[in-house]
DNA sequence: AATGAATGAGGCTTCATTCAT
DNA sequence: AATGAATGAAGCCTCATTCAT
């Protein structure tokens, strides 16, 4: 059992930690969450099982965790694109592409996304839809701000729009490969394209 | 209870299959694959473990069959549309709307679609693989004819497109209600649309 | 899952219901509920866990089976003492000595009852303390019989020479050893002989 | 008492050991040993398991001290009434009476007392039973000596009727509340009211 | 005197599947 | 065609205890 001698509290605790939901991620994206077990996920990150009981509730809670970490970093980005300046149609171009490169750039994380989450209980599995509507929210409120400036055509529902685009976002998951003929920042240049596209009157 | 031996076989057979498939279906779309126990199935369905042991090889088996039913109603469906008449622009907006209107119809399918495909044996996984391909592989086909028509615009790779509209359809099953706002057709004209507009030179 | 099987079904089934309800009451009053695993009871009775666990919905199910029969058999008991002909002494007599000498046969099931009873789940123990209460209630309608009558003693109440007495005989599987210089029946002499003349006026 | 070396030691120290012995009491009480688990009793008493397995060996031995401290107690309360000047009758009677009120007082302890023994090492397990039957000896030999001087009944084992009596006194923990109609030294007069009477020849 | 991360063994339970009937 | 008892493997989790600090 290799261990770190720094001194420093956050050294020795923060990988352990770390490196259980890194291999929980990495397995439960793989596999999914309910065909991986405890044990596979210790054994992935060098530890045992009361190791992961000393800093997860539960096997949920760290696909809890899991979700928590993606919302939060998810938000923060469509958050920083929303409030630039520039006309709505490149600051939806911008925000369109950065989730695309984002996705790609955490696939394990989105193929875990909807592929698990009716796995949480209840609570938690309220909490996080209600995280994803308001991200969701912010994503339409864009795509409103260009309708009623006459930018993008009206006469299909900005809920729907962004349904429609999310949809293709997730099922990246599927198909998308990083060692694929296109990277990530070309997927998004399409995708962010095709979306604006789509919006055109 | 008499027995009849050829021919009404199936009369006898068939509703217990069915109810099994069809029960399945809800449980596995609802709960998952792996969070649904063989005993809830046959529970729902009214017969034994036995009785399912008898029509089936095993759980597994059941999902087989699921995405043979699905796999083999898209393709048919696409087929029809493909294979009209008119331009190609109409072609595909009727054959988008149609996959709208039928996943919407059968959501429970789409849910367990995506979501379970990782469940599959790996020969029955690749199996499926190949005949999703195979659909897609049509549909792109109607993308590129449009393409070489000069109908839609070239820069944006055929095959992306597809991908891009149908993770909008798969997607359909986590925010999709039938007592929602919207109709089925209703979504399946937006979608058709948004595509046909994505796809303008 | 609570089973109960008639006819020859029952030759095939009961046995081994039996066997891991003996086996259970054998360990549990020999070690505790707590530290009797599942594993040592179905061990020894001769199933593995699956067996266990066909026949009763868990470890605790175990041990509400074990009380609903000693509260059965004691209150059957108990009735038809208190129904008898006859002075009421003589039968609150008769009922004391046979309570002695039932316990006295069925040690393990006394030992177990006291020591273990708040194991189980807050509902069957509510369960268990009411017809516990019954019992206690019945036992001590004649003691208030005999107090009306003017053959014992009122200057003590009721309740409590019930709670008394009962004392005495749950404390049984802490001293009594069948294979000990006095005989169930005159121990059950010896205790009836004490309590009617503790209630002498 | 071997320990306390410097007196301010002791001030430091005892709190703690005392909040621990004490919680693990009130806790072993309600749940049982089994039931609790070290992480409550260190929770319930403000301290961690290091400070625990500071001040004791083990789990274990959380109850052997709670065991010996009973015992003391008991003993030495019961010399003190047998040791007093008066007829036997009236000694027997003051010592019933007393070991009642103590249990009432100490309710705890007396749930503890008969349902935990079994979880005591075999070690420990016999020198409480040995502790135990010197109490015991000590109390029949008061009856003896009433049964020799005749003012008791003799047709009855002396060894019995401590059994009988002590069995209504561990069995208080499981009806008396101290917020009940009788208070613990009307249980206490009642109790050596019966068991006396019941001697009467 | 006290912390708290980490261990390792063991606990209860679930489940897909088989097999005799 | 169907039953349901029984299996055996695996799953998640708890817990008393240790050890470096």
């Amino acid at each position: 059992m290799a261990r770190r001698v720094t001194g420093d509290r956050a050294h020795l605790e923060e990988p352990v930690r770390q490196r259980l939901l890194a291999e929980a991620t990495r397995l439960f994206a793989g596999r999914g969450f309910e065909s991986t077990s405890v044990q596979e996920i210790v054994a992935a990150a060098g530890v045992t099982k009361g190791a992961m009981y000393h800093y997860f509730d539960s096997k949920d809670d760290l696909l809890r965790e899991i979700y928590a970490r993606v919302l939060r970093l998810q938000m923060e980005r469509l958050n920083r694109f929303a409030e630039a300046e520039g006309p709505v149609a490149e600051r939806l171009h911008a925000a369109a592409r950065d989730v695309v490169v984002t996705t790609v750039d955490n696939l394990d994380d989105s193929k875990i996304f909807f592929r698990s989450m009716h796995q949480l209980a209840p609570e938690a599995y309220k909490s996080v839809r209600a995280e994803r509507r308001r991200y969701h929210e912010r994503f339409r409120d864009l795509v409103m701000e260009g309708q009623r400036d006459g930018v993008f055509r009206d006469d299909v529902p900005a809920e729907m729009v962004v349904d429609f685009f999310f949809g293709s976002v997730h099922h990246l998951g599927t198909w998308y490969h990083p060692d694929g003929p296109l990277s990530g920042q070309e997927v998004g240049r399409h995708f962010a394209d095709l979306l604006l596209n789509s919006l055109r009157p």
